[in-house]
DNA sequence: ATGGTATTATTGTCAGACAATCATACAATC
DNA sequence: GATTGTATGATTGTCTGACAATAATACCAT
């Protein structure tokens, strides 16, 4: 007659796999630590095997754990794409729209651009210009496939020298679907750009320290390129 | 003697995972639509049980799938607080500071307050004064808990009136973990502000219908509120 | 010491079992 | 006839045991 109020309404194998993190996160900074092997840890549960599996499949799941096959289990940490895929996902499942997501590309990266202004560095300011003359070599050429690949990094760049790290990673997260739409979108459409033109004139803005006229820049050319994506559907 | 070229690396519960992920996201809008039994699924992909179940628990990580003890599996969507866990997760875990996530907050609200200001309805108007009003009384009131309650609302509000989803689900993550550092600082800290002066001014703007200005506006209050933070540890 | 080999531990997958839970059909009641 | 309670079957949740594939380790020969 036990009258069990049953506070858990969880299953076995979440409950461990919260166990399981609340412990992880609780030993952060001594990672790539190796976790004991399944029955191990099924026996300190209290547990069977299978339960332990699936807490550490949900585990998995989050970027928590990283699993070999024949070794252990190890801590290890999420990383960016783990987190633009759930972002992919809930937006091929959502009502996001592709203009949300370029709307949200831009407030990332106007503020990167605002932070960059003041955190520039000579050898961010050269690989940004490298990258530019880069892009702007392969437009000449009539490699697109290149030109998109220095684009991405110029902008990419750009993020990281906001020396933001959550900034950074969110910009990664939105830009990886957007760069699809864009690949997608160079397939068909002709291709429009003003051959760095934009690029060059962000740099200087940076170099010049001037955070508010690099966020113009920026948003100028965001504007333009946002004629690229029209059509490309998510 | 056979090669088995073996193209497949993934485990075989990735692998289920996959096809079943590739066939929810296919009949996408056929959704509550509920898939068949474990052990049908095992035989028609000619794998054992557990194969599927930790396939399965795989795609309940990512949203895709909800499972009722007994009963079976339906095809569902992911959620936001999917996504703000993730977020979470990431922040916890890395070297993200207090002040990266409030130049983020900055960013999205600044992009959303220009957004809600060529948005904005007579009934969203109506409410965030409704929201200014109420902080201001419970100020004046000395009730802190409240009045901290509703100028997180009116900044959701804001958020939300920006029409803009994945920036509102932007916002609400980077601001849970916000939320929590002030609540421990106004325990410890004297608090100031400007009685809701600020808001109002936004208010004002977004009525206007002047995206810049309203940024600015927002700008503004954000620097100033950004002193109350000070002091508190993620 | 170094490199290769054998042993051992661990994970990946399978099969079968049973209790707890849910869905359904059916009977009983108003 | 609609609603409620019950019985039955299906399904999930968990456990156990087993074995092959793989990685880590110890051991041995050079």
């Amino acid at each position: 007659m036990s009258i069990d109020y049953r506070l858990d309404r969880k299953s076995l194998p979440e409950a461990v796999a919260e166990k399981l993190e609340t412990m992880i996160l609780s030993d952060r900074g001594r990672l790539t630590q190796r976790l004991p092997s399944e029955q191990a840890m099924a026996a300190s549960f209290g547990v069977s095997r299978s339960v332990v599996r699936e807490a550490l499949v949900l585990l998995r799941a989050r970027g928590l754990v990283s699993q070999k096959s024949g070794a252990c289990s190890y801590i290890s940490s999420p990383t960016p794409e783990n987190l633009a895929q759930a972002i992919r996902r809930m937006v091929t499942l959502s009502d996001i729209t592709p203009q949300d997501l370029f709307e949200v590309r831009v407030a990332l990266e106007t503020a990167a651009v605002r932070l960059a202004a003041e955190n520039a560095d000579a050898a961010g300011l050269a690989r940004l210009e490298r990258l530019a003359e880069a892009m702007a070599e392969a437009e000449t050429a009539g490699d697109r496939e290149r030109r998109t690949e220095y684009d991405i990094e110029f902008h990419g760049a750009i993020a990281a020298m906001s020396g933001n790290l959550l900034l950074k990673l969110f910009f990664d997260s939105v830009a990886a679907p957007l760069r699809e739409m864009l690949k997608r979108a160079l397939e068909a459409n002709e291709f429009e750009d003003g051959g760095g033109y934009y690029h060059r004139q962000v740099v200087e803005a940076l170099r010049a320290g001037e955070p508010e006229r690099a966020e113009e820049e920026i948003r100028l050319h965001l504007a333009r390129s946002m004629r690229n994506y029209e059509g490309a559907a998510l």
